[in-house]
DNA sequence: GTCGGGTACTTTTTT
DNA sequence: AGTACCCGAC
């Protein structure tokens, strides 16, 4: 150990050393954190002779959970094993599968997804009856938020007893004693139950106090109510809490992060040791110096500044594209280009804002031949064909949940409908008994069709040996008896894009023999635990020969030679819907963790416009780049068509026409920022397209007459030649 | 009961 | 643009 601290500057010694009590350490972007986390813990085993099962570390994702445990192998062995290292959601999960049943849930509880809490909301809201006022998608926010902040549905209607607040609490009730009856927990119950265990029973709150004398966790800026509620009840007997975060880094406040957490957390611990690491490993003077510049509009942060003895490096690169087209082809070109500098393709990245950009620029890599590969967007256990396999498993698990039920007894077709299960729903109303069990009587009821009841039954048949049988069997097993069994690919094949689909199935099928190899027979309930908590950055490639693409919000944790942050306009970074005051600076931190992910290369860029949900719209440059000091960026474009790429002089303003998708000026086609002619209106520029073909519209900027919405088949509209 | 067309809405970010 | 959903027609 005593060699391992010659590794570490004063600052991370300082803290992986302190003794016993709160402490926070302050990070900064790229300081050394994970070695300080990793080195800490071992520090407490080695030094402190803490045992590893007395000890729960906290990660943000399961991936930063994997690399710490794996670095504690490399520097104590075995005896890393017991350790807790996890996230909130998995940690909770794990304590609820021990004490759940107080609650009055089974240890096989599901964990459901966005989609299975939505379609539970749908059903709240039906059986209220209730109509108009609040969405399934608004309810469900509302109710998330609620459990963020440790409140059940009496709690809140207590606090807002207008309309709508007492709609939530009704639509909130329901849907927690539906998922209940379903012995399923949505996110915000496995962090919300734990709370009311520990709250409602003190001897259990007791027994997790003597167990974790040491709580430890990481990106606390990102922590929201109940995970503070959580950790000080968890820490309240032993006092030892030491978090880890940067103010400047939480970016999660739309789902209940509280940033005051951090800010107040000497508060909160009075007699906290605070540790501050301001040193910076990862990037060049230039990339901090902008970052900071842009962070430094915040107000709701402490003044702190980072430094390095990095180099100065290059200039920041600011490109403008007329389109997203111009824009993502510019980023590929670069891309190939560094490729030919000696930066492998591994070591680049794009981060945009919205999960909506990715495509053009998957398209322009695709061109320019660029080997990529997509973090996030569309998760792999919510393709359609995936969750109507796991459905299956998910029943096997745990026979209540009788939406999975529903799923899988209508996919593949097997003559079962709505009706029948409504039918059989209703029976099993009337006994009090799930829909799995009245599956098992449908041939009695006399409102089934006897064909149908023995399809039922069969069913019925087959999944209760299924069930008898799962605890000797393997994940892949038993999905491989589903699969054939089912007729599963033959029903794919009747579908137009079964082949793709087919590949998701083999890539579950994989994905369960990987996880068999570690776990042997009887793993189905951790498996789908596994699969309902993975992390969308769980999904990055440590190695590969791919860039990556992903949103900013996943990038946090990691670092590259070569960032590319796409998309940097008023509307979309700052968001259109992040506009308030607080909003606002949630989205310069999101920025700033971005650029801060850059060890060598930073390029921001952005478009003169833009297509959103259909239309094109003009664009305008985000706030953000005026922040940035000016000296440190070069603007990179060419000047026009048909001519090479250059550097252009400060000041000028450039734009990239040498890949547009826009029309030629003077066609007559009026695209977005081409200037027109109007009979009566005079001149005037084309600000936003809606519509095509006969209905065509255009948002026309005149220079007297103010903006109007013309029909173009009408408005006699002539262009004007820019000049 | 299913198909198809029209319409309205969307995702901003995610455990 | 894409899709989810609703209503009317076969």
């Amino acid at each position: 150990m005593t060699n391992r601290l010659d590794e570490l500057n004063p600052a991370q010694r300082a803290a992986v050393t302190a003794g016993d009590g709160p402490v926070l350490i302050l990070a900064g972007a790229g300081s050394g954190k994970t070695r300080v986390i990793t080195y800490r813990i071992a520090y407490l085993l080695e030094e402190r002779k803490l045992a590893p099962r007395q000890l729960l570390a906290v990660t943000f994702t399961n991936k930063a959970a994997a690399e710490m445990k794996e670095r504690l192998r490399a520097l104590l062995g075995n005896s890393a094993g017991e350790l807790w290292i996890s996230t909130f959601h998995s940690a909770c999960a794990r304590i609820l599968r021990q004490e759940i049943e107080v609650l009055g849930y089974g240890r096989n509880f599901t964990v459901f997804d966005e989609g299975d809490a939505a379609t539970t909301i749908h059903w709240a809201l039906e059986s209220a009856g209730a109509s108009g006022g609040l969405g399934v998608g608004a309810l469900r926010t509302r109710i998330d938020q609620a459990k963020n902040e440790g409140l059940g549905p009496a709690e809140l209607a207590a606090r807002d007893p207008s309309g709508e607040g007492a709609l939530t609490a009704e639509i909130y009730r329901l849907y927690q004693s539906r998922l209940k009856s379903l012995n399923a927990l949505d996110f915000g119950d496995l962090l919300m139950l734990v709370h009311q265990l520990f709250t409602t029973r003190p001897e259990v709150l007791a027994r997790w106090q003597a167990r974790f004398n040491y709580v430890l966790v990481d990106e606390y800026q990102d922590t929201n109510r109940v995970q503070y509620l959580l950790l000080q009840a968890l820490a309240r007997a032993s006092g030892n809490l030491c978090v880890v975060g940067d103010e400047d880094q939480s970016i999660y406040r739309w789902r209940g992060a509280d940033i005051r957490n951090i800010l107040e957390f000497e508060r909160d611990f009075p007699n906290a040791l605070v540790f501050k690491l301001e040193q910076n490993y990862r990037s060049t003077k230039t990339i901090l110096a902008a970052a900071h510049s842009v962070i430094a509009n915040n107000l709701e942060r402490k003044e702190k500044r980072l430094w390095t003895e990095n180099e100065a490096g290059e200039q920041i690169v600011h490109y403008t594209g007329v389109t997203e087209r111009d824009e993502a082809d510019f980023i590929a070109r670069e891309i190939g280009r560094l490729g030919q500098e000696g930066f492998r393709p591994a070591e680049m990245v794009v981060f945009y804002r919205t999960n909506a950009q990715s495509r053009v620029i998957e398209e322009a890599l695709v061109r320019r031949r660029v080997p990529y590969y997509v973090v996030g967007g569309v998760r792999f256990y919510e393709r359609r064909e995936v969750k109507d396999l796991l459905a299956y498993l998910r029943l096997i698990a745990n026979p209540a949940d009788a939406l999975s039920l529903e799923r899988l007894t209508a996919v593949p077709p097997r003559g079962v409908g709505a009706r029948t299960l409504e039918v059989l729903g209703a029976a099993a109303a009337r006994e009090g008994v799930s829909l799995f069990a009245a599956m098992g009587r449908a041939e009695a009821e006399s409102a089934i069709a006897l064909r149908i009841a023995r399809q039922v039954s069969a069913l019925h048949q087959w999944l209760s040996a299924l069930i008898q049988n799962a605890a000797q069997m393997k994940v892949r097993e038993l999905l491989d008896e589903i699969v054939a069994r089912s007729g599963f690919f033959a029903y794919l094949d009747s579908l137009p894009d079964g082949a793709d689909r087919r590949e998701g199935v083999t890539e579950l099928l994989s994905a369960a023999a990987g996880f068999d190899q570690e776990h042997g027979p009887g793993g189905l309930t951790d498996f789908l635990e596994r699969v309902a908590l993975v992390s969308d950055s769980d999904q990055v490639a440590q190695a590969g020969g791919s860039a990556a693409l992903m949103t900013l919000h996943t990038c946090k944790g990691l670092e590259y030679p070569v960032v590319f942050i796409a998309g940097m306009e008023e509307g979309l970074f700052p968001h259109s819907r992040s506009q308030g005051a607080g909003e606002v600076e949630e989205e310069r931190r999101l920025l700033y963790v971005g650029m801060t992910r850059a060890r060598r290369l930073l390029y921001l860029t952005n478009t003169l416009s833009r297509e959103i949900y259909g239309t094109r719209q003009e664009a305008r440059p985000s706030r953000f780049l005026r922040e940035i000091d000016p000296t440190l960026i070069r603007r990179f474009a060419p000047a026009g068509r048909n001519e090479p790429l250059r550097v252009p002089a400060r000041g000028e303003i450039h734009v990239d026409y040498s890949d547009s998708q826009l029309p030629p000026a003077g066609d007559g086609d009026f695209g977005v920022g081409s200037r027109v002619a109007h009979p009566t209106f005079g001149a005037g520029v084309v600000r936003k397209r809606e519509g095509r073909g006969e209905g065509a519209k255009a948002w026309i900027q005149f220079e007297r007459a103010g903006t109007k919405l013309l029909v173009l088949k009408y408005a006699q509209l002539k262009p004007i030649a820019d000049s």
